[in-house]
RNA sequence: GCCUCUGUAGCUCAGUCGGUAGAGCAGAGGACUGAAAAUCCUCGUGUCGAUGGUUCGAUUCCGUCCGGAGGCA
């Protein structure tokens, strides 16, 4: 009980994209002294700002925001890396006797933080990676999985053999750390977490709803030139970079190319996010402590009400 | 007006030498530990355009009609 006190109160909004978790942690974090710790790992890079969502800099003005806009486009990033930073950031913003609202869409980011998922020292192993596609290329996906098998046969038989970032992944840190992928998740999951989080999950009854919001956005994304940014960006960024992944910026490659129409490219674009917040709900739904709320159900009033009710009595 | 092609899943199209059909995409569900806006897995009943005929049996063959595309005039 004593060690429950010590944890570190956090309020958390999650969601797929376009739900309207950025304008509500506005409004929360005005109503309960909190600043904003974004959970999103596109957001964190500069100049994508359209094609992100980001919240505007007159947004920013309103509240104080975190792990947004500080990253250079052809920087590499790790989910270790986010959560090493984000929990220094929220026990500063904690210290100063403000409360930390985390909001984001990007699950794994959340989950890794607020379940304090155990990440071991690691050297830049680029080279092990790159030796260990060779290999993949000259003698297939089974053989790396049987590979697998030899070193961590428990973590490799959860494994499809299609699915070779994990397999290639798990070789990896085996490689790198001796350790394995097994014993690291069973190590993450003795480890309490030092967050005693309320979880608010926005979602939709309709998912059609949802779509339309999604669409509408797009559409709005453009009318504020996203081209132009995605232009600037597509140019003067390697494709291999993780920046290039995001959604918002690879659908106009066509476009740019004069390979493919504006409205094909904006149709892939929306068709895009739509699957991305598909998988985003997938991710959480699993989590049965995050309280939803559904947005087409309830007016704003309603929703901000029962937010406010939620996260007063976290606080308490 | 005549000739040719065409009409099958939400979309694009296979296919059935006559025994009521299957791919891709879309969509749905799931997974997820250092790239995660990434990556991976699972899921296919639809008056086979309408109607009449031949047949034990027609989406398949034949006739007529209705859409669509092209050609000739």
């Amino acid at each position: 009980m004593e060690e429950y006190r010590n944890k570190i109160k956090i309020c958390v909004i999650v969601g797929p994209t376009a739900s309207g978790k950025s304008s509500l942690a506005i409004w929360l974090a005005k109503q309960i002294n909190g600043e904003i710790i974004s959970a999103d790992s596109m957001q964190i890079y500069k100049g994508m700002d359209i094609g992100t969502a980001k919240p505007t800099a007159e947004e920013q003005k309103l509240v104080p925001h975190h792990m947004i806009d500080f990253l250079h486009q052809d920087e590499l990033f790790s989910v270790a890396d986010y959560v090493k930073m984000a929990k220094k950031i929220i026990e500063d913003v904690v210290d100063r006797g403000k409360k930390p609202i985390l909001v984001g869409g990007t699950g794994l980011y959340v989950d890794s933080l607020l379940n304090g998922v155990q990440f071991q020292d690691q050297n830049e192993n680029l080279a092990v990676r790159k030796k260990l596609f060779e290999e993949l290329e000259q003698f297939g996906s089974e053989h790396m999985l049987d590979k697998l098998k030899k070193v961590d046969f428990e973590y490799a038989k959860t494994l499809h053999p299609n699915n070779i970032k994990r397999i290639i992944r798990g070789l990896e840190i085996y490689s790198a750390t001796g350790m394995k992928m097994s014993d690291n998740l069973k190590l993450s999951k003795s480890v309490p977490s030092c967050f005693d989080a309320c979880r608010i999950g926005l979602t939709f009854d309709n998912r059609e709803n949802l779509y339309k919001r999604i669409n509408d956005r797009v559409d709005d994304m453009i009318d504020s030139g996203l081209l132009e940014e995605a232009h600037c960006i597509i140019n003067s960024s390697s494709s291999s970079h993780t920046s290039m992944q995001a959604i918002g910026y690879k659908e106009f490659i066509g476009y740019f190319n004069e390979t493919e129409s504006l409205d094909a490219c904006i149709s892939k674009l929306k068709q895009n996010t739509r699957k991305y917040a598909k998988r985003q709900l997938t991710w959480f739904r699993r989590n049965k402590d995050i309280n939803w709320i559904y947005c087409d159900k309830l007016s704003d009033i309603d929703i901000k009400n029962k937010v406010i009710e939620i996260v007063n009595n976290h606080f308490k």
